[in-house]
DNA sequence: GGTAAATAATGGACATTATCCAATACCTTG
DNA sequence: CAAGGTATTGGATAATGTCCATTATTTACC
């Protein structure tokens, strides 16, 4: 390991700039006032879809009572669906409805924009490595 | 660019991995609370001292009111000094007091850990390579 | 089978961080 | 000096994150 506070901080500089571009630009996308926290709540269930809400958070690395409540909301937006698990009384299944799918397609038509912005600098070789090396952490 | 959200989702999932781990580990460290994002400010600040709050601002992407209060309060903590700039006496003129100084040595260290075991499954060089990568952004 | 420990979700309370905007003081240029 | 730009501040509010206790199940073990 090199440098590894420098590691953090320059991944915190380039979620930063993501996320402000990313709020110029949602606006006019985010009609349902669905929110960067939604969008990618969205984006993750659609990886992993039908799953609960302990899932979700684990693979967000969010807490569990953050989700519960962002996903009620979602679902009076009408973007997932919350039903109880018929396997397990306990938990809470989630899945996208035919909206939310919608939504997700037109955001993520935006974030599209928005990275390849960013990341114009680095060639199609070098985006693919970046994103190898990160999922591998 | 192969596939633009999936960077921002992999961004966004390190930097949450990242977080979880300090905050587990920085009550330790963090005796005068001065908060993560407190860190991230002297860090940035450690980097580009003596300079203005704006200059900071755009440097950590954050808004300039945001770090006004926080700077106010670092500086009750005496992590840092504020004083009017001689050149533009509309500026505020930040810099680390020694107290910053060894704040920062403890929490780099700290931060060290925890980034070096999140990237425990990659090389010296891969690690160089994404820190570059990175950097490009 | 029945009790104890583990797990999933929820709700309450609060802390931290972020956004937007208006106001103030100062600087700079003509 | 006047006009317009810049740095900072303050107020208000929203969004996000943390921690903890409670309830309803499920699972493991005797």
């Amino acid at each position: 390991m090199p440098d590894s506070p420098s590691l953090a901080h320059e991944l915190d500089r380039v979620m930063r700039k993501i996320d402000a571009q990313m709020h110029k630009s949602m606006p006019a996308v985010d009609t349902g006032r669905i929110g960067p926290m939604g969008s990618l709540l969205l984006m993750q269930l659609d990886a992993m879809q039908p799953c609960n809400i302990q899932a979700l958070a684990t693979a967000m690395g969010r807490d569990n009572s953050q989700l519960t409540r962002l996903t009620r909301e979602l679902e009076t937006k009408g973007v997932l669906k919350r039903e109880p698990s018929p396997e397990d009384r306990r938990a809470t299944l989630l899945s996208l409805t035919d909206e939310g799918r919608k939504f997700l397609l037109e955001a993520k038509a935006d974030l599209n924009l928005v990275v390849e912005d960013v990341a114009k600098d680095l060639s199609t070789k070098e985006a693919a490595t970046l994103i190898e090396l990160l999922k591998k952490l």
